[in-house]
DNA sequence: TCTTCATGTAAACGATCGTTTATATTTTCA
DNA sequence: TGAAAATATAAACGATCGTTTACATGAAGA
């Protein structure tokens, strides 16, 4: 070819994926340098340029592709709730989670449109597709920030109050207010 | 005085904080840079090194004692979540609000610590007290999640399924979320 | 008026960042 | 085997960052 080709070699790309995917999860966009990723992938760092452009290219090709929530959806709805809240739960002591990831690096104005077109066809869409009644997606959009707001409370800032609280009791919570997002028809507040 | 006497101005400390705060809040911790703050201020960089002693010392200065929750706690704590939603759905357009601040700063190592302190001591503490039944912090943790994440992904991504939806919808669903985490004894979950 | 202390400013330091350029090494294939 | 393509590396660039040092201005008190 005339124009630049990168030359690539998939394996030495997986490498850095998942190296830049363990760096961005655990300390945000702007808190991860290159010259770590590189590091961690035992890599050059000129490397990284040349397979994906530009820090953003890495951090666009590392994350949002795996906020897919297909294994959310897989059954029935009825039971979404207790799901995704075992699934929230379980979450943790792994070496790469992609919605602490996204909630680390949300606040980087490099990264939120390209998060916000991430989390709209990767998560609201196929989720409000699922939702029975009126307002399917605000009611998409309200099931990902509760489950976003509970990732950020519970293992971005670490709040005591619920890191103490036995795992059960906060699994019971989250479920319950998921569902009942779920489940529509329900009028949820007892006084007008 | 022997040591170093910082040599304040009231005046100058709090022009210097207002523009901390509406930097904060729009580019988080990482995005703001003391310069910038400083051109906002009309007042040299160094200035800030003598008044805060550091970028982390002004961050702290500025935003977290902005954080006091009292205003939603005056009032019959059966009407909190109508008062809360209402809140989070006005604040739009303000220059500095601090809970936006937060979640920009949050995935900055720097701040996470002094964050989790501020939030326990001055949201989740005095909400708690007011809070009947069981679990009452762990509820008050969860009230914060909620609200944070609806914050989050409305004002931070700026997901479109909740920008788009009206706003007098988004507020019934979220005071009814946050109605119910004050109303303990109910239990929200229809089957088992 | 002269000194003192409070306040503000200018300039530079050292470090780190993302990125690029130029070069080296390895692999492939005729 | 040898040329060409693919892959990797080292070194530097320019910019920006937080911070510090040294100096200038200003008002107040004796």
């Amino acid at each position: 070819m005339d124009e630049q080709s990168p030359a690539i070699s998939v394996r030495t790309a997986d490498v850095i994926l998942a190296a830049a995917r363990r760096q961005f999860a655990s300390y945000g966009y702007d808190g991860t340098g290159l010259r770590a990723i590189a590091a961690l992938a035992d890599v050059n760092v000129a490397l990284i340029g040349r397979y994906f452009g530009s820090k953003e290219g890495l951090f666009l090709a590392a994350v949002p592709p795996k906020l897919e929530i297909r294994v959310l959806l897989r059954g029935s709805m009825s039971h979404f709730g207790e799901r995704a809240a075992a699934i929230m739960d379980m979450k943790s002591g792994r070496d790469f989670d992609p919605m602490t990831a996204l909630i680390r690096a949300a606040a980087s104005p490099a990264c939120a449109p390209a998060l916000r077109n991430a989390l709209n066809r990767q998560v609201i869409a196929p989720l409000a597709l699922r939702l029975e009644g009126s307002h399917a997606e605000a009611r998409a959009g309200m099931i990902l920030s509760v489950m976003a707001g509970y990732d950020m409370m519970l293992r971005v800032i670490g709040i005591a109050a619920l890191e103490e609280t036995a795992s059960a009791e906060r699994r019971h919570r989250l479920a319950a207010m998921l569902q009942h997002l779920v489940d529509e028809p329900l009028h949820m507040q007892d006084a007008d």
